[in-house]
DNA sequence: CATATTAACTACCGCTCGGTAGTAAAATGT
DNA sequence: ACATTTTACTACCGAGCGGTAGTTAATATG
């Protein structure tokens, strides 16, 4: 029986490894991957290079294991949205408004971490493409489900519905470079107004 | 009188700068900018490493009059794009036609040089961030001209046009991303005509 | 207490980075 | 011819990079 809390054998770690995976993630968001160094990552955390080192292994392994639970929390948070957001046109409304608020303050302004790395590593990528990839594919399912169940049933074809869908998203990935580039409040309003526009014609 | 055909004083340059230029500069558009090793740059160009320096200044210096350079061309390009694209709804069609015959040739597939590094430096950013709100500024004139062509005299208010303008924006922001982040040809086509939907909706 | 195991911590390695000094070569000016 | 100016080219520098070996400390097991 390997239970929860059977004790390791050896030296226990002085550094909660979920903490520091948040710490050195916030790294590599606001930085990305490059402007990072090994030695920025050890000031953040505190924990020394070799146990870096010898907990997530090289900084490329590192930052696959970093994207993988970025990814897997990003889609959490997504799920959520779409669930709170609710039913018909007003869901989108309401998804777009809880958008809105999490761009404005604290992470949100970095952007998305994943499509971050996916357009600084595109052109030299080792392999971290694929994570870029699965990203798209994951947040689109999402979305399409969103949009899905704001048309009134019998009205919308499979056609219209995947075509709002990739705007949707296209949208959202311009709406993530906009703010990155360093847009202020007035401009990510204006821009997310006007999404609220379009989608107010599909009613 | 210091005419075209004067002659500097000493040895002259054995490579044509503004050649040398656009060889970096297409490094540095596929690459990313920490990507790219002067040494990189050394082997694309073919001259020596002190001829860059002497040339072009610092790392910084150089990517610097790249941007400016790229900055200039671009926005020259898009002002023949909206020119060609003439007016009306038709011409927006047009004009996404060619962004379409754009993006999945050539350079088209690396996005757009300063939305990838106003990305990409953002989070460390030594002042290349002024190339961005520059970009997105200009950018956002010509797109909205064209937008503005696009209707019936006297039916559109300002409110709408900027709306339609953000929406646009942000859609082709969103586009960069998408091809930047590795999409195959089927994709970004489904992207560009969901938007062409959205522009017939505009009638 | 002895041993095995794991982690903390220090010190270091080879390499690549951006950047520069110093010299040889090719042009113009007098 | 000679000096001046500008560039080409070689060789090199200190710093920071990612990564590792080796030692000390803390826990579990026998």
């Amino acid at each position: 029986m390997s239970g929860a809390n059977m004790r390791s054998r050896g030296r226990p770690r002085l550094f909660d490894e979920d903490a520091v995976l948040d710490e050195l993630t916030a790294l590599f968001w606001r930085k990305g991957y490059s402007q990072t160094s090994m030695a920025d990552l050890v000031d953040a955390s505190g924990v020394h290079k070799s146990s870096l080192y010898s907990t997530f292994g090289t900084k490329e392994e590192l930052f696959a294991k970093i994207l993988q639970r970025y990814l897997a929390a990003r889609m959490g948070m997504f799920s959520k949205l779409v669930e709170q957001a609710g039913p018909g046109i007003d869901g989108i409304h309401a998804f777009l408004e809880m958008l809105r608020g999490d761009l404005v303050s604290g992470t949100g302004q970095w952007g998305c971490l994943l499509v971050n790395s996916s357009s600084e590593l595109s052109g030299t990528a080792p392999g971290f493409e694929d994570f870029g990839v699965a990203f798209r594919k994951e947040l689109r399912e999402r979305l399409r489900a969103l949009i899905r169940q704001a048309e009134p049933e019998g009205t919308a074809s499979t056609r219209v519905t995947d075509q709002r869908t990739d705007l949707f998203m296209t949208f959202m990935l311009g709406l993530n470079l906009t703010v990155r580039g360093g847009a202020d409040e007035n401009e990510i309003g204006r821009v997310i107004d006007a999404m609220q526009a379009t989608v107010d014609t599909w009613r």
